[in-house]
DNA sequence: GGGTTATTTTGACAGTGTCAAGATTCAGAT
DNA sequence: ATCTGAATCTTGACACTGTCAAAATAACCC
C-alpha cells in the first residue's frame, strides 16, 4: 500500500504514454527506447508489453495523440473566415505546431510508423480524417474561385505536401532558417490566390 | 595471390561503397548494418573502419554520390527550353528519381544524416549546390515573369519544398497513389504558371 | 633484410527489441 | 474466507546493432 515500491503500478498504460511523450521530446524518436522508458517509468524491461504488444503500438498509440491535436487545430482554424487570411493563419499555425515539436511531427509523419512497422487502423483512421477535414474547409473557402479544371481535392493535396515539405526541410535540418520557412509560405500563398483572383482560364 | 581468401581485399573502399548501395535498396535504411555489409562484402566486422571512419561517414559518402547524380540531373534537365513543359519534364524527372530509388532519395534528404549524424562538408557543398542550381535555372526560366514583390529564390524554395513534400509522401507510405501526385504536380505547375501569364499584380 | 605503415582480424562492451517462464497480485465466484 | 483464473510484473536469454582496443598479417620503401 505504500507509494514506493509496489508490486502492481497502478496506472502504467498512461504512465507509459505520457513518460514516452517527455521521452520523446528530450531525445527524439531514436532516443526513444522501451528499455530507458521502463526505467523511468520505474518498471521492468518487459513490463510495457503487457500493454503494447509492439515498440510500434506504442509509437501509433502517441501518433495518434499528436493525430488528434492536429485535427482539433484544423478544425479550430479553418473556420469559415475571410480566405487569404484564414489561410495564412492556418499554415501559420500549423507551421508552429511542427517546429514547436518536431520529434511528435516527425513521428506522425516519419517512416519509422508508416514504412517501417504497419500503422495502427486507429491511426490510419485519424490520420487520413484530419486531411479530409482540411480539403473539406479549403474547398469551402476556395469555392467559385477556382479555374474550370481545377480539382479542389488536388489542391489541397497539393497545398498540404508544401507545407508539410517545408516542415520536413526544417525538421530535418536540412533547412534552418525558421524565418524564411515563414515567407515563403506566405509568398506562395498570395501568389496563388492572386492566380485564383482572377476568374477561369 | 589466389582470388579467394586472401588477407588483403584489394579495393575494399569502392567494394563496400558498391554493395552498400545494393545492401540500401533491397533493405533500406533501417536494413543496411556494418555488419551486413562487411559480411557481403567478405571482410571482417571492422575491416570498413579503416576506410570510413563512421557509419555516418559511410552513409555521406553514399548520400553524396546520389547527389552528384541529381545535380546532374537538374543541369540536364534545366535547360533554357520552353518554360512550362521545361519545367513539367523537371518534375516529372524528379519525381522519377525519387520513386525509383527511394532509400536512396530517403539517405540524401532523410534526418538520419542531416538530423542524427552530422552531414560531411562535401555532402552539404555538393547538397546546397545543387539547390542552388535549380535555383538559377528556375530563375531564368520565370525572369520576368514574376509579380513585383515576388522574390525568385522564394519561388524556388517552395516549388522544391512542394516537390519534396509529394515525394516524401510517397516515399514514408503516407500516399501511396502515384499517377495522383503526377496529377497534383501537374495542375499546380498550371495554376501557378497561369498566374505568372498575367503581368504584375 | 628491416622497419614503418596500411590493412585486417578477434575479443569485448554497452545498447537495442522481444520471447519464454516464473513470480506476484488482483477480482470474482463459491 | 478461500479457491481459482486472469492480469500484471520480473528475471533470464537470444540475436542483433555500432564501435573501441589490441593483436595479427601484408605491403611498401629504404
Amino acid at each position: 500500500m505504500t507509494q514506493t515500491a509496489r508490486y502492481h503500478h497502478g496506472d502504467l498504460h498512461a504512465t507509459l504514454l505520457q513518460e514516452a511523450n517527455t521521452l520523446l521530446n528530450e531525445q527524439g524518436i531514436e532516443g526513444l527506447s522501451l528499455r530507458k522508458l521502463a526505467e523511468r517509468a520505474g518498471v521492468s524491461r518487459t513490463a510495457p508489453y503487457h500493454h503494447f504488444r509492439d515498440k510500434n503500438a506504442l509509437l501509433c498509440a502517441l501518433a495518434t495523440q499528436a493525430f488528434s491535436q492536429l485535427d482539433e487545430m484544423i478544425n479550430r482554424q479553418l473556420q469559415a473566415t475571410g480566405s487569404q487570411e484564414g489561410i495564412q493563419n492556418f499554415v501559420c499555425e500549423y507551421l508552429r505546431f511542427a517546429t514547436e515539436n518536431p520529434e511528435q511531427y516527425e513521428l506522425m509523419f516519419g517512416r519509422t510508423i508508416w514504412k517501417g512497422g504497419e500503422p495502427t487502423d486507429e491511426l490510419k483512421t485519424i490520420a487520413y480524417r484530419s486531411f479530409r477535414h482540411y480539403a473539406e474547409r479549403l474547398a469551402t473557402l476556395l469555392a467559385g474561385r477556382l479555374p474550370a479544371k481545377t480539382d479542389s481535392l488536388r489542391v489541397a493535396q497539393a497545398s498540404w505536401a508544401t507545407v508539410h515539405g517545408l516542415c520536413r526541410l526544417l525538421i530535418d535540418g536540412i533547412y534552418v532558417n525558421r524565418e524564411d520557412i515563414e515567407t515563403v509560405s506566405e509568398q506562395s500563398i498570395a501568389l496563388i490566390m492572386a492566380a485564383l483572383s482572377q476568374p477561369s482560364s
